[in-house]
RNA sequence: GCGGCAGUGGCGGAAUCGGCAGACGCGCUAGAUUCAGGAUCUAGUCUGUGUACGCAGGUGGGGGUUCAAGUCCCUUCUGCCGCACCA
C-alpha cells in the first residue's frame, strides 16, 4: 500500500497544472502531416468571475479538445477575452477605476480560474479584444468594409437606450427594451454608421443549408430573423398631386380587393399629403400622439388598431379605382416601403381596421365551398381559392394570380416582383468610450475620409472623463478628436463613436490562427490550415447576434480573398443553462453557486465530472449539491481502486494476446472493451458525456466486483484499470494523471492514444435471448452465440415455460430477432 | 397567433435503427463497521398483488398501426424557449 493513500485533490490539481504549464503541454503549431481539429468555446466577457455557465461551456470544450488530441488530431484550442463593452465603463463611472484597469484585473482573475479548472488551452494564442494590437485589426476590418461600400453612415431613426446612453442594434432590443439593462428603448434620429449586412441576406439564408452540423433550432431562428418574403413592389399615383405612393405586398393576387391605403405615421410623404387639407390638424395630432407612444406599445399585436383618414386618394393602377389613404399605428416605417395596400377581405389586420372605420370589404378570392360575402365575413379569408371580381384575372388560383399580376405590372411599368427581408443593416456606432474607435476622419475640405491603414490603430486615449452625457466621452478629449486630414492636411475632426463589441467578436476565431501578426490580422497560411472551426460551443443566447455577424464577416473576408472558407463554424453545440431551484442562476435570485467554492471544496475534477454527468450538454442542467458529492464519491472510489491495486499490478506486463480466460476474466475483458466502444461512440458521435461517464462508472463497478473474485487474472485486471483511467482522463484530467503516474507510467496520460476496442474481446460464447409470448417476456435463455434461427426456434419451443404457456394455444408464427429475442405469437 | 423543444420512479436522467422500460447517479430503507457522527461496505428500492416462482398494470391524456410502441401515425393537454401587426 502506498504511503500517501488519501485523495488529496488540492495538491494533485496544483501539481499537474504547474507541470502542464511549465512543459508548454498544450502549445500547438501548424503541422500539415496531421489532421487538424479546431475546438472553440465562445470567449467570455471578463466580468470578474467565472460562473457555472462558463464552467459548463469550458468543461465541454475541454473534453472535446482532449479527446480529439488523443485521437491523433492536431488540436487548436485557444482562449481569449471579449474585453470591450459597457460594464467596464459603468464600473468606471461608479467606482472611478479606469475601464482598462478594471478589465485587465478581471482578466487576470478569470484566467487563474480557468487554469484552476484544468483546461487545455494554448495560452500563447490568447486574444484580448481591447488590446491595441487586436483592435487595430478590428479597425482594419471596418476600413475594408468601407472600401467595399459595406460600411456607410446615414441619418436614421435608431434604438436609443436612455440608461446605457447609447444606440443599440435591432438585435439588441428585446421586447422593446435594452437587452442589457431592460430599460425601454426610445427612438432617436441620429447620424450613425451601419454595416450593410443586408447585402448578404440571401447568402446568409441559403448557406444555412450547408450547415448540417448546426442545431435545427438555431438555423430556424436565423431564417426567421432574415425573414425573406417574396412579393412585388408597385406605385400608386396620388390623386391631384405629382407624387406616387409605393407599396410592397406578398399578395398581388388580391390587388383588386384594395379598398384603402395605409401609411406609417412617420412616412415622409404624410406632411405633404395633408398640407392645406381640412384633415391636416387631425392627422398631425395623430402623428404626434404616436410619437409619444413607445414603439413596443404601438406595434404589439394586441394593440388596438387605430388611424385617421388623410383626405387624400390614390389610384389603383389595376382598375383605376380611387382609394382613400389612411395613416395607422399598425404599419411600420422600417419594413417594406412604410405603406401598404389594404385588402380587408384577405388580411386580418386590414379586416379589423376596416370594420372599425366602416371601410368596404370586397372579396376577390373565392374559396372552394360557400361563396364569401364581404359584409358577412367574421374574419379575413386567407386560404386558397380562385380570383373573383378581378377583371381578366378571374378564375386564376392564388399562386397563378400572383405570378400573372406581377407579370402584368412589369409589362405596364406599374411595378415589379421583389424580395423583402426583415433583416436590417447592422448599426455599429456606439456613443461610448470602451470600444474600438471608428477609424474615420471628417475633413471640411474632403468630407468623410477613412484613416489610412498605416496610421492604425486609432488609439483610445487613456485620459478620459466619464460622465453619462449621451455623447461619446471621446467628444471631450481634444487630443483625440483634433487631427489633420490624411488627404489634404487641413485641420479635421475624428469620429468619436466607437464600434459595437459584436464587431470585435465577429473575427476573433481567425485571429487565434496567427495571433502575433502585427501587419495583417491573420495569415492565409494559418487560416487555410485551421479554419473552419470544427466544433464551436456556447450558449444559445448567441443564436442570432454573434453567430449571424460572424457568418457575415466570414463571407465578406472570403469575398475579398482573406479566407478560403465561407462559413466559420462547421459544427455548433448550443449548451443548456445551469439552473438552481428551477431557474437560471442570478445574483438577484440569490441562487448562485460559485465555481471557485466548488473547486476549493471538491476540486476541479469533481466540478467538471458533475457538470458533464448531470445532463446532456444541450439541455438545461439542474444544479445539485448532492450530485456534486456523488461525483466526488465516484472519484474517491476510483482513487481507492487504483491505490489498492497499484502494488499488485506494478510488475504486470500486458500480453499481446489473451487466451484461456475463465468466465469472470472474460466477462471483465468484455466489459472493458464494451466500455471503450460505448464511451468513444458517446463522445464522438453524440456528445453525450453523461452516458459516457455512466459507462465508466459501470466499468468501475465491474472492476470492483472482479476484485472480490478468489482467482484474479492480473493482466485482465490491469488492462481494465488502465483503460478506466484513460477513458476518464478527458473528463477528470488531474486525478487520472496522478494515478497514471503512480501506476508507474513515465509519460502523461494525456499523451496516450485513445484506446481502440478489441473486437475479439466482444465475441461472446453465449448470449441471452429473451423469450416472449405475444410480446410479453416469459423467460430468458442462454444460447450459443452462433445459433441459427432454426436452432433458436427449436430451443424456444422446447423451453418448459413456453411449452406450458402455449399448450392450449395455436402458434400462429414465431418472430426471431437475431441476438436479442424471440416472440411466439399465439391465438386461443 | 406562428415556429421550435420537451413531458419516463421521490429527484437528475438512460433506453442510439420499432425489440427486455427505469442503465448510471442522487435520495431513501435495512444491515455490517463505529463509543458516536462522518466515511466506507453489503442488500433492497416503478406500482398493485402474493410467503415465494409469478401474475397484472405502467413512459402527460385519448385513439390507431404492429407479432412487438417511451420510440411510428392521428388527436388532445401541459410546460419551456424563440419570433410576434413584417403587409
Amino acid at each position: 500500500m502506498e504511503h500517501n493513500s488519501k485523495y488529496d485533490f488540492k495538491a494533485i490539481e496544483a501539481k499537474w497544472q504547474a507541470y502542464w504549464e511549465e512543459n508548454h503541454f498544450y502549445k500547438v503549431t501548424e503541422d500539415p502531416s496531421r489532421p487538424k481539429y479546431y475546438a472553440l468555446e465562445m470567449f467570455p466577457y471578463p466580468s470578474g468571475n467565472l460562473h457555472m455557465g462558463h464552467v459548463r461551456n469550458y468543461a465541454i470544450g475541454d473534453v472535446v479538445a482532449r479527446f480529439k488530441t488523443m485521437n491523433g488530431y492536431n488540436v487548436l484550442h485557444p482562449m481569449g477575452w471579449d474585453a470591450f463593452g459597457l460594464p467596464a465603463e459603468n464600473a468606471a463611472i461608479k467606482h472611478g477605476a479606469h475601464p482598462a484597469k478594471w478589465t485587465y484585473a478581471n482578466i487576470d482573475n478569470m484566467k487563474a480560474q480557468l487554469k484552476s479548472l484544468g483546461t487545455s488551452y494554448d495560452w500563447d494564442r490568447e486574444v484580448t479584444t481591447c488590446n491595441p494590437d487586436y483592435y487595430k485589426f478590428t479597425q482594419w476590418m471596418f476600413l475594408k468594409l468601407y472600401e467595399h461600400g459595406l460600411a456607410y453612415k446615414k441619418n436614421a431613426a435608431v434604438n436609443w437606450c436612455p440608461s446605457c446612453q447609447t444606440v443599440l442594434a435591432n438585435e439588441q432590443v428585446v421586447d422593446g427594451a435594452c437587452e442589457r439593462c431592460d430599460t425601454t428603448v426610445e427612438k432617436k434620429q441620429l447620424e450613425q454608421w451601419f454595416f450593410k449586412i443586408t447585402d448578404y441576406a440571401q447568402r446568409l439564408l441559403d448557406d444555412l443549408e450547408k450547415l448540417p452540423g448546426w442545431p435545427e433550432k438555431v438555423k430556424i431562428m436565423q431564417k426567421n430573423w432574415i425573414g425573406r418574403s417574396e412579393g412585388c413592389q408597385f406605385s400608386m399615383q396620388i390623386e391631384g398631386m405629382d407624387e406616387k405612393l409605393t407599396v410592397f405586398t406578398t399578395r398581388p393576387d388580391t390587388v383588386f380587393g384594395v379598398t384603402f391605403m395605409v401609411m406609417a405615421p412617420e412616412h415622409p410623404l404624410v406632411e405633404k399629403l395633408v398640407a392645406g387639407k381640412p384633415e391636416e390638424k387631425a392627422v398631425k395630432e395623430f402623428v404626434s400622439r404616436m410619437q409619444l407612444v413607445s414603439e413596443v406599445a404601438r406595434t404589439s399585436a394586441e394593440a388596438e388598431k387605430e388611424g385617421v383618414f388623410t383626405g387624400a386618394y390614390a389610384i389603383n393602377p389595376m382598375n383605376g379605382e380611387r382609394v382613400p389613404i389612411w395613416i395607422a399605428n399598425y404599419v411600420l416605417m422600417d419594413y417594406g416601403t412604410g405603406a401598404i395596400m389594404a385588402v380587408p377581405a384577405h388580411d386580418q389586420r386590414d379586416f379589423e381596421f376596416a370594420r372599425k372605420y366602416n371601410i368596404p370589404i370586397r372579396v376577390v378570392i373565392q374559396g372552394e365551398d360557400t361563396p364569401l360575402d364581404g359584409s358577412q365575413l367574421r374574419e379575413a379569408y386567407v386560404g386558397h381559392g380562385r380570383m373573383v371580381n378581378s377583371g381578366s384575372f378571374d378564375g386564376l388560383s392564388v399562386e397563378e394570380g400572383k405570378a400573372r399580376v406581377i407579370a402584368y405590372m412589369q409589362e405596364h411599368g406599374i411595378g415589379e416582383g421583389t424580395v423583402n427581408y426583415r433583416l436590417r443593416d447592422w448599426l455599429i456606432s456606439r456613443q461610448r468610450y470602451w470600444g474600438a474607435p471608428i477609424p474615420i476622419i471628417y475633413c471640411p475640405q474632403c468630407g468623410t475620409v477613412p484613416v489610412p491603414e498605416k496610421d492604425l490603430p486609432v488609439m483610445l486615449p487613456m485620459e478620459v472623463e466619464f460622465r453619462p452625457t449621451g455623447e461619446s466621452p471621446l467628444n471631450y478629449v481634444e487630443e483625440f478628436y483634433k487631427t489633420t486630414c490624411p488627404v489634404c492636411g487641413t485641420e479635421a475632426r475624428r469620429e468619436t463613436d466607437t464600434m459595437d463589441t459584436f464587431v470585435c467578436s465577429s473575427w476573433y476565431f481567425d485571429r487565434y490562427c496567427s495571433p502575433h501578426e502585427t501587419e495583417i490580422p491573420f495569415t492565409r497560411e494559418a487560416t487555410d490550415y485551421w479554419m473552419p472551426v470544427d466544433q464551436y460551443i456556447g450558449g444559445v443566447e448567441h443564436a442570432i447576434l454573434h453567430l449571424m455577424y460572424a457568418r457575415f464577416f466570414t463571407k465578406f473576408l472570403y469575398d475579398i480573398k482573406m479566407l478560403n472558407v465561407e462559413e466559420p463554424f462547421t459544427n455548433l453545440l448550443t449548451q443548456g443553462m445551469v439552473l438552481k431551484d428551477g431557474s437560471k442562476m442570478s445574483k438577484s435570485k440569490g441562487n448562485v453557486v460559485s465555481p471557485e467554492e466548488i473547486i476549493d471544496t471538491y476540486g476541479a475534477d469533481t466540478a467538471r465530472l458533475f457538470i458533464l454527468f448531470a445532463s446532456p450538454p444541450e439541455k438545461d442542467l439542474e444544479w445539485s449539491d448532492q450530485g456534486v458529492e456523488g461525483a466526488h464519491r465516484f472519484l474517491n472510489r476510483v482513487w481507492r481502486l487504483v491505490m489498492e491495486t497499484v502494488d499488485l499490478l506494478r510488475e504486470v506486463n500486458l500480453p499481446a494476446e489473451y487466451k484461456e480466460l475463465d468466465a469472470a476474466a472474460k466477462a471483465l475483458r468484455f466489459k472493458t472493451h464494451a466500455t471503450i466502444k460505448k464511451v468513444t461512440d458517446d463522445i464522438e458521435t453524440r456528445f453525450n458525456f453523461n452516458t459516457a461517464i455512466s459507462a465508466i462508472m459501470e466499468l468501475t463497478n465491474a472492476i470492483n466486483d472482479y476484485r472480490s473474485q478468489e482467482e484474479q487474472d492480473l493482466c485482465v485486471l490491469k488492462e481494465a484499470v488502465q483503460t478506466l483511467l484513460v477513458l476518464l482522463c478527458p473528463f477528470a484530467p488531474h486525478i487520472t494523471e496522478e494515478l497514471w503516474s503512480r501506476m508507474g507510467n513515465q509519460t502523461s496520460i494525456h499523451l496516450q492514444s485513445w484506446p481502440a476496442y478489441d473486437p475479439e474481446a466482444l465475441v461472446q460464447d453465449e448470449i441471452e435471448i429473451v423469450l416472449q409470448i405475444n410480446g410479453k417476456v416469459r423467460d430468458r435463455i442462454m444460447v450459443p452465440a452462433g445459433a441459427s434461427e432454426d436452432e433458436l426456434r427449436a430451443m424456444a419451443l422446447n423451453n418448459s415455460r413456453i411449452r406450458e404457456l402455449t399448450k392450449d394455444q395455436n402458434i400462429v408464427k414465431i418472430i426471431v430477432v437475431p441476438g436479442k429475442l424471440l416472440n411466439v405469437v399465439v391465438k386461443p
